[in-house]
DNA sequence: TACAAAGATTGACGCCGGTCAAAGGTGAGC
DNA sequence: GCTCACCTTTGACCGGCGTCAATCTTTGTA
């Protein structure tokens, strides 16, 4: 595993995003492992949590991926982020103490239960938590700003590129291949994401694979050249 | 003013999504105040804070209007929001300590300054303030998902009626009329928003007025039948 | 092993919204 | 009050992506 590699197995527990980056006393790190109060599996196709149900707690993903999407009156739903191992889903629910989206998961999948009013009573004593959870919050509202230039002004090739280049870019951060990767959602999710029909999004794979650019066998992927990815991605970006 | 205002011009300063919805003692709401360190007026055109510049503080906004905006590598650039008095902006500057995107004032404007260091500090003190930062980021990531939802699945005219109901009723929560309204913001930067180019925008607008739905001139907007706005957005809603 | 159900691929075709272009309107600043 | 730069509107045309449909592959289950 390489440097920038994040573990996923803490020895503690893997609550990567709430108290890897941060420098805390050995007592401090015990306490924060005490806000875990429980733990929870979910298995493939189920629910974390539900678009409207109360919100009291944030979820540290242990194992496994979700997507959460966001399900409109009339039925169109919308697939607004999938999250990973060492990633927190839930933030949604704290303004309106219900959650304002549904977290499912893609695969077998395990979190860290963290009670919202603990994390917040926990984080008066100890700066580096408090300003901790202000940063993933913070990483959340930057992250869907991309989404926003993404759904907003790029093409479906642009797109895609850049999706596959997040994806292996995330993965790769966890200790996985930076050019092979298997994705845990559909076509049709990948484009509910992407702002694209699943057609666009099968036809935009083979495109690349017809150009040498990727490998794609069902949802196994193969990245065979990266460069060409971030050019589509970037098209003006000068050589 | 009807009951649901709210008070733009508060008696100690107007950071309403500071301390507004909380209940405060004096002392507290005294201390709270003190966190504004400073005022600043931003003349229209001009930016509160650009991407990359190094992040200190949070800002709310007393008068004027703003947009902020992503631009990308390759120059083309999305409006992530349009912001007005009561509201917060530089909360993405949180992660990285620098600014993430610009914050451009579309007419004069003046914000109060609020060193975000300060109010981690106040925060350990206040727990009502502490859990308000919250919700305010937390509103921030809903707000984007439903701006992910309206870019990946709705198409022009939807977008348009729901960008415009959004705006109007802002404004009438801030004691404006609800069915008539002056954009701060060109054609173009609408589309921006709304992944649409200023023609399809316009065009839009267009169609809208010769349905009767609303009057349009220049900037100026009369909403005359919000409902059929609503269905626009809604399709399959039954009546 | 076979079947069913779900997902993926590919083709044909059409439409929404992008692009290009020209003209008209407005208001900020001199 | 004038003027020029900027914004807006409208038209004509076109292309990318959505839609509909048929077929193929994979996965889960009886």
């Amino acid at each position: 595993m390489n440097p920038h590699t994040i573990k996923v197995a803490c020895s503690n527990c893997n609550l990567r995003e709430l108290c890897m980056p941060m420098d805390l006393t050995a007592e401090e790190l015990d306490r924060i492992d005490a806000v875990v109060g429980t733990r929870r599996k979910v298995k493939r196709g189920a629910t974390l949590f539900r678009n409207g149900e109360k919100f009291t707690s944030l979820y540290a993903i242990r194992t496994g991926f979700f997507k959460t999407c966001l399900v409109a009156e009339d039925g169109r739903d919308q697939v607004t982020g999938f999250q990973m191992a060492g990633e927190v889903i839930g933030l949604d629910g704290i303004v309106n103490e219900r959650h304002a989206c549904d977290a499912v998961a893609l695969e077998d999948a395990e979190v860290c239960v963290m009670p919202f009013d603990r994390i917040e009573e926990l984080s008066r004593d100890i700066n580096a938590l408090q300003h901790h959870v202000h940063k993933i919050m913070s990483r959340e509202i930057v992250r869907e700003h991309g989404v926003m230039l993404l759904l907003g002004s790029m093409r479906a090739e642009e797109r895609l590129a850049a999706f596959l280049l997040n994806l292996v870019q995330r993965l790769h951060a966890r200790g996985f291949s930076r050019s092979e990767l298997v994705l845990r959602m559909t076509r049709e999710e990948i484009g509910s994401y992407l702002g694209l029909k699943l057609e666009t999004v099968s036809r935009t794979f083979s495109k690349f694979a017809e150009e040498g650019i990727i490998e794609v066998q069902q949802r196994h992927v193969r990245i065979l050249d990266a460069d060409a990815l971030k050019d589509i991605v970037n098209p003006k970006a000068c050589h």
